[in-house]
DNA sequence: TTGTTCCGTATAATTTTTATACGTATAATT
DNA sequence: AATTATACGTATAAAAATTATACGGAACAA
């Protein structure tokens, strides 16, 4: 029996349990029971689907902690974001405020965020009063938005911009709400988005002025042993790539060496 | 009947049609086939379920759209991160690269973090060696860790350090894991930590610099009308807060007015 | 018109989950 | 040493959730 067997329900409980073991090392029933609201017989039940799927170093019943823990050499079935870990690792407190920063509310207008999807589903255009933030000046303009992106904090999306008469990423936090979004067919289809297909390559390797132990901290702390980190991702987000890893920030610990750029295959 | 009459799993399945009806403004059976494999009998009882959990401003069926159509007044019934947002607007790209930015994988080696979490539940103090990103010495110190924290980036842990007489926030890709990690009886209960029950509150305004319809672009984006944006957060997180607020980027949209801390009340 | 694709409803069959009872082991308490 | 509490396990019947299936309606395209 693979995970991929099991309904979404209980798959989402194995992984949990997963986590529990990768990160906590031990897993009760109760954990079951009170993240998912299932009975303890219930819980018994998903202890003996996970260790059935576990065949080599699984986890097993201490009889003292009254739990079970995991092998030294535990492997997880899956991976986890670090928001999952910390889902796992936070001790439930029940305090008013987290043991989580806030981040920032970077809120969306959930109208044009219907407007937007709506244009993207039908393939439209659409008229968008948008303000510049070099200018300051808002000016209205039609774009053909394909889709949304995100850069880990809020969420753009791309368009062809005929203003332009290029691809760009905008900022839904820049378009005036109580504007009419007026939409239309598209005359001819946007060109290609070269920008998105085309993929960059970043290498980046520990700051140049850490020592030689403190740039061992920085190989763990972003998971490589090899000289350099490879990063890849679309050209398309590149732009917001520095912001997000904190490459210019003062005390930055990693620095870039280069970048490659790979055209599409056109076929 | 409520959303927490539910179980967990249909509970599930109902907030991620709440979020489709507010970000996309539309929902099909098909949305929660795909997503929670379930079959199209049991996505048209949930549709049942969400409208009777909708008392005003319900979605209809549009015959012509073949769709469930949010009012253009939604309310939605629980608040989504916009991790969640993302996970809804995010047209399934079957591309090998996503459409969001990929994040720094800040690694966090599980053992480290099975020991880290074994000192917190069993209250013991631990020995690890510490390497100091200042001088970039590493040096083994006892220290009893008390609990997860997350800065939204990586996961961090505070303890006290014996070393220096007071909590501190570690971050645990300085600890050698190769260490032995001796764990040890507190012989006294460590002090009451002041920091992290003291709430700091964090006034922000829009950047002085922008005009002012910048600024109503920058209160737009992050939720508020007032001049003032207020943040609460314990202070012993306040040291993350800058840099995950981008408070000191060139381009930063956000100033700092003023902090206030209040300690907590000591029963 | 026909076929397709959405939606809906209803029923019986199947699967999942619960409630309950009972047994074992460990640790703390009497 | 016996008792209690709390973990764990198993097994069974009952209840709940879910599926499979059939059938009907509306919109739309060929």
């Amino acid at each position: 029996m693979t995970l991929d067997d099991l309904k979404h329900a209980q798959r989402q409980r194995l992984l949990f349990l997963d986590r529990c073991f990768t990160w906590r090392g031990v897993a009760r029933r109760r954990d079951l029971t009170d993240r998912f609201g299932i009975s303890i017989a219930q819980a018994a039940n998903d202890f003996r689907a996970y260790l059935s799927l576990i065949t080599q170093n699984a986890p097993e019943y201490d009889a003292h902690l009254k739990a079970y823990v995991a092998s030294p050499d535990h492997q997880p079935i899956a991976a986890s974001s670090m928001l999952d870990v910390f889902g796992v690792l936070d001790t439930a407190s029940d305090d008013a405020l987290p043991a989580a920063l806030p981040r920032a509310k970077r809120w969306l207008e959930p109208h044009v965020a219907t407007v937007l999807y709506d244009a993207i589903s039908k393939q439209q255009k659409i008229r968008i009063a948008y303000t510049s933030m070099s200018s300051g000046e808002t000016a209205p303009q039609w774009v053909a938005p394909t889709r949304f992106i995100f850069d880990g904090e809020s969420i753009h999306f791309r368009a062809y911009s005929y203003k332009r008469g290029e691809y760009r990423n905008f900022h839904p936090a820049r378009i005036n709400p109580e504007d009419e979004f007026q939409m239309d067919e598209l005359d001819t289809p946007p060109p290609f988005d070269m920008e998105w297909h085309s993929i960059s390559t970043i290498w980046l390797r520990p700051s140049a002025r850490l020592t030689s132990s403190q740039a061992a901290v920085v190989r763990r702390e972003f998971g490589f042993s090899s000289d350099l980190l490879r990063i890849e991702i679309r050209q398309a987000l590149e732009f917001y790539f520095d912001r997000r890893w904190g490459l210019n920030e003062p005390g930055a610990r990693l620095e870039k060496v280069k970048t490659e750029t790979t055209l599409p295959q056109r076929n």
